[in-house]
DNA sequence: GGGCCCGCAGGG
DNA sequence: CCCTGCGGGCCC
C-alpha cells in the first residue's frame, strides 16, 4: 500500500519521513485526526486547495478500511465512517473531549451499521449480541484477534495495534489518550479477553441450537509472563520459584516437536537451537515441562522429554546420540533434590518405564541440553538448548560408575532440522546403531516392537508420524486463528457460572472481577481489588521534614500483583475494561436465563451498570503530610480525553461501592505516618494476596512445614 | 566452587 | 495425599 511509508509529524513538528522540520505553510492538518504532516513527504498529496482542506490522512483512510481489505469488504462502511467523523469534527458547538467522545462511540461501532450489514457480519463471526458489547477493534472492525487492551481500557486486535504503533502513533485510537511506552513497545494480549470472546461466541452458538460443543480453559492466564516468585518462597530467590505463563498450546504429554500451530504468540513453534536462560523458561515453552525432573513422563503411556543436565555421570553424550541413565537409586534425604550418590538400585519403574514405553513404540522423544552438562562437548555454553527428537533405539539395565543397576536408555537422533552444532544444513537421516560395548554385560535389555510410530518416510524425504500420536491424556484446547478453539479431549463441560468463576476470577479476590481493570502488563483485577492493594501508597514517595514540610522525592515503585511490572502509572488512573465488563456482565446474564433464577449470584457488581464508574469524594485536606491517594475514580473519564495523568491531586480513597472485600485490608494511614509505614502496608497487603494464591494451589503447605518435611525424608533415610 | 536445602510441579 | 525430582540462590 501507498500509504505504508507515510508517516506524521512527531510532537515536535519533525516530519518523521525525512526528519526535517517543515514549516507552517509546508504541513497539511488532517480533517479527521488533527495530526499535522509533511505534505513534501506524502505519497500521495492533495491534488487541489480545495481536496487539502478536506484532506484526510493516510492514518485515517486506514482507519476507515484501507488496510484491512477484507474486513472493509465485509463491512462495506468506511466511507459512512469517514462523513460521520468529519461531521463530528466540523460541529462547532462540540468541545474536543465532547467531540472525541463521539469519535469513540463511533468507532465502537454503536448505532451505525446498517441491518443487514450488521447481521451479514454476525454471521461470518458466528456471534450475536457481542456488538453490544463494543466489543469490535477499532481499526478492523472485527473482533479483536489476540485483543491487547490500553491502560485507558481500550481493545484491539494486536496487528492492528501495531500497525499504529509503527505509524509513529503513540496514543489510543480510541480517545486519544497517551499509551505508555511500554505497552508500545511491547504490548501483551489480553488473554482474559481472549477467552472472554471465545466463551461469548461458545454461548451463543449453544443457545442457536446443535449439539453444545465441549471447550476448555487451560487455567493459564492469570500466569504472569516470567516464573514469579511468592512471599514464602522468597529467600531463595528463583530456585523456588512458581512457573509463569505456558506459551504453547500443547498439553504437556504431547510428542514430538511443537509445531507452528501451537505458537500462537510466534506462530513459529519450538525450533531446534532455541535456548532459554533455565529450566522455568524451557518449561514455558514446552520442550521440557518438569522443572527439575530429567524425565518428563508417565509409567503408562510413555515419555515426552528428557533433559540432559550432567545429573548422572553415567551418561555418555556423542550428539547424535548419546546413553542416558534413569532416575532414581539415589538418596534424597535431607531434603535434596539431586544427589550425585546412588546408594541402591535403579528400576523400570515410574519415569524409568515411561522411557522404555517410548522406547517399544518408537514415539519422538524432544531433548534439551543444559549449560550444566559438563562433561558433554555437545552442551550450550549457557542456559537450555532444544535440541531436537530423538527416539530411544534400546534400553537395558547394567551396573553403573558407583556399582548399582541404572536404567540405560540409547537416544538416536531423528530431527528433520540440523542439529544446533552441525554445519551440515540436512536433518538427520537413518543412521546404523552404534556399537555399545556395555550391552554384552547389560540384562533386561527392551528394543522397540513392530512399526515406529516416528519414523522416516523415503518418499518425502523426512521424519514424521507413521501412526497417529497417543491421544494426550490432559484436556487443553488450542487458539485457532479466528480466535475459536479446537477441542483436543472431551471433559464434562463447565456451566457458564463455574467458567466465568474460573476464567475471570480477580486474583485478588478470586470472585469474578466486578469492574475489571487490564493492566499495561495484561493483568486483570477488579478495580476496588487493585485500589485497595495500594491504598496508602501514594504515586510519589514522600519524606516529611522536621519543620513538618512535605517533600516529594522520587516515584513509588508499585508492582502489579501478578508480576513484577511497575504499574504505579497506570494506578494513577486506572480505566475500567468495558467491553470486557459487558462481556462477563453478558454471561453473567445468560447463566441467569439458563440456570435458576434462584440461583444466587455469587458476583458482585452486577447491579453496576457497565458504564457508571463509581463517584470520587473529593479530599480537600491539604495537610502537610497527608497521605496523597493515587488513585483516581475518573468520574467523567468514562470516555473521552482524559485529563493528564500528571496531576496528582491529594484523593481519599474511596471504596468503589460494587468491591470485593479482600482478605487483608489496612485502614488509611494516619495523617502522620512516613513513607516506610506506607511501604510496609503496601507490601502486607500484597503479601497477603499472594499468599491466598499459594494457599490455594498449594493447599498442603498448612501443615507441612520445612522442617517437617525434612524430618519426613530424614526418618525415610 | 561445592554443598545445603528450599517451593513447586507432577506422577501415582 | 504422598513421594519424587538432571534447579538454583546462597552460604561457606
Amino acid at each position: 500500500m501507498a500509504h505504508d511509508s507515510d508517516l506524521p509529524c512527531d510532537g515536535d513538528g519533525i516530519c518523521m519521513v525525512c526528519k526535517g522540520k517543515p514549516g507552517d505553510g509546508e504541513t497539511l492538518t488532517c480533517k479527521t485526526c488533527v495530526a499535522p504532516w509533511h505534505v513534501a513527504c506524502l505519497s500521495a498529496p492533495p491534488e487541489t486547495l480545495a481536496a487539502a482542506a478536506q484532506w484526510e490522512c493516510p492514518d485515517c483512510s486506514f482507519v476507515a478500511g484501507g488496510a484491512n481489505a477484507a474486513a472493509t469488504a465485509a463491512v462495506g462502511v468506511g466511507s459512512e465512517i469517514v462523513a460521520a467523523i468529519r461531521a463530528i469534527e466540523s460541529d462547532g458547538s462540540l468541545t474536543e473531549q465532547e467531540k472525541a467522545k463521539r469519535r469513540q462511540e463511533l468507532m465502537s461501532g454503536g448505532g451505525r451499521r446498517g441491518d443487514d450489514e450488521k447481521e451479514k457480519v454476525e454471521k461470518a463471526n458466528g456471534v450475536l449480541d457481542l456488538f453490544d458489547e463494543g466489543l469490535n477493534c477499532s481499526f478492523c472492525m472485527q473482533l479483536p484477534e489476540r485483543p491487547v487492551t490500553t491502560p485507558c481500557g481500550h481493545n484491539f486486535c494486536l496487528k492492528c495495534f501495531e500497525k499504529w504503533i509503527g505509524q509513529g502513533k503513540r496514543t489510543c485510537a480510541n480517545c486519544r489518550n497517551a499509551i505508555p511506552a511500554k505497552m508500545a513497545s511491547n504490548p501483551r494480549i489480553n488473554s482474559a479477553l481472549v477467552i472472554a470472546i471465545r466463551m461469548a461466541k461458545m454461548s451463543k452458538t449453544n443457545a442457536s441450537g446443535g449439539p453444545p460443543k465441549e471447550y476448555h480453559f487451560v487455567h493459564n492466564q492469570n500466569r504472569p509472563d516470567k516464573a514469579y516468585t511468592t512471599e514464602r518462597a522468597k529467600k531463595a530467590g528463583k530456585a523456588n520459584a512458581c512457573s509463569g505463563k505456558i506459551f504453547v498450546t500443547v498439553p504437556n504429554d504431547h510428542f514430538g516437536p511443537i509445531l507452528a500451530e501451537n505458537d500462537p504468540e510466534r506462530k513459529q513453534g519450538v525450533l531446534v537451537g532455541e535456548t532459554w536462560e533455565g529450566r522455568m523458561e524451557c518449561r514455558q515453552w514446552g520442550a521440557h515441562f518438569p522443572h527439575v525432573a530429567g524425565i518428563a513422563g508417565q509409567s503408562e503411556y510413555g515419555a515426552q522429554s528428557v533433559a540432559l543436565s550432567g545429573g548422572y555421570e553415567d551418561d555418555e553424550d556423542h550428539g547424535e546420540w548419546f546413553l542416558y541413565t534413569g532416575s532414581g537409586g539415589r538418596d534424597l534425604s535431607g531434603n535434596k533434590r539431586t544427589n550425585k550418590m546412588h546408594s541402591f538400585d535403579q528400576k523400570f519403574d515410574k519415569s524409568n518405564e515411561a522411557l522404555r514405553v517410548s522406547c517399544r513404540k518408537g514415539y519422538p522423544v524432544r531433548v534439551v541440553r543444559s549449560h550444566k552438562e559438563k562433561d558433554s562437548s555437545y552442551a550450550p555454553e549457557t542456559g537450555v538448548r532444544y535440541d531436537g527428537i530423538y527416539r530411544i533405539e534400546k534400553c537395558w539395565r547394567k551396573a553403573g560408575i558407583q556399582g548399582f543397576m541404572v536404567c540405560r536408555y540409547l537416544f538416536v537422533r531423528c530431527d528433520n532440522a540440523p542439529a544446533p552444532w552441525t554445519s551440515d544444513d540436512n536433518g538427520d537421516r537413518p543412521r546404523p546403531l552404534p556399537s555399545i560395548p556395555e550391552l554384552k554385560n547389560a540384562t533386561d535389555i527392551t528394543e522397540r516392537k513392530g512399526v515406529a510410530s516416528w519414523d522416516y518416510d523415503e518418499e518425502k524425504g523426512c521424519w514424521m508420524w507413521k501412526k497417529p500420536p497417543p491421544e494426550s491424556r490432559k484436556p487443553i484446547d488450542s487458539v485457532q486463528e479466528d480466535g475459536t478453539t479446537k477441542v483436543r479431549r472431551h471433559r464434562p463441560a463447565l456451566s457458564i457460572q463455574e467458567r466465568l468463576l474460573k476464567e475471570f476470577s480477580c486474583s485478588i479476590c478470586r470472585k469474578v472481577m466486578s469492574l475489571p481493570l487490564t493492566t499495561p502488563c495484561a493483568h486483570n483485577f477488579c478495580k476496588s481489588c487493585l485500589e485497595s492493594s495500594f491504598a496508602g501508597q501514594t504515586f510519589m514517595k514522600q519524606r516529611t521534614c522536621e519543620g513538618g514540610r512535605t517533600l516529594r522525592t522520587q516515584k513509588n515503585i508499585m508492582k502489579c500483583p501478578s508480576c513484577p511490572n511497575d504499574i504505579s502509572d497506570f494506578l494513577q488512573n486506572p480505566q475500567v475494561n468495558r467491553e470486557l465488563m459487558g462481556v462477563i456482565e453478558s454471561l453473567q446474564r445468560q447463566s441467569k436465563q439458563t440456570e435458576d433464577d434462584e440461583a444466587s449470584e455469587e458476583t458482585d457488581g452486577t447491579d453496576e451498570k457497565p458504564d457508571v464508574v463509581p463517584d470520587v469524594v473529593s479530599d480537600d485536606a491539604e495537610l502537610c503530610s497527608e497521605t496523597s491517594d493515587i488513585l483516581k475514580e475518573d468520574a467523567e473519564g468514562k470516555e473521552g480525553i482524559q485529563k493528564s495523568p500528571t496531576k496528582i491531586k491529594p484523593q481519599e480513597q474511596k471504596k468503589a461501592s460494587g468491591g470485593d472485600s479482600i482478605p487483608t485490608e489496612k485502614p488509611l494511614e494516619k495523617p502522620d505516618s512516613v513513607d516506610d509505614e506506607h511501604e510496609k502496608s503496601g507490601k502486607e497487603t500484597k503479601k497477603a494476596a499472594v499468599d491466598s494464591k499459594v494457599k490455594r494451589t498449594n493447599k498442603r503447605k498448612a501443615d507441612d512445614s520445612p522442617g517437617a518435611r525434612v524430618k519426613t525424608r530424614k526418618q525415610k533415610a
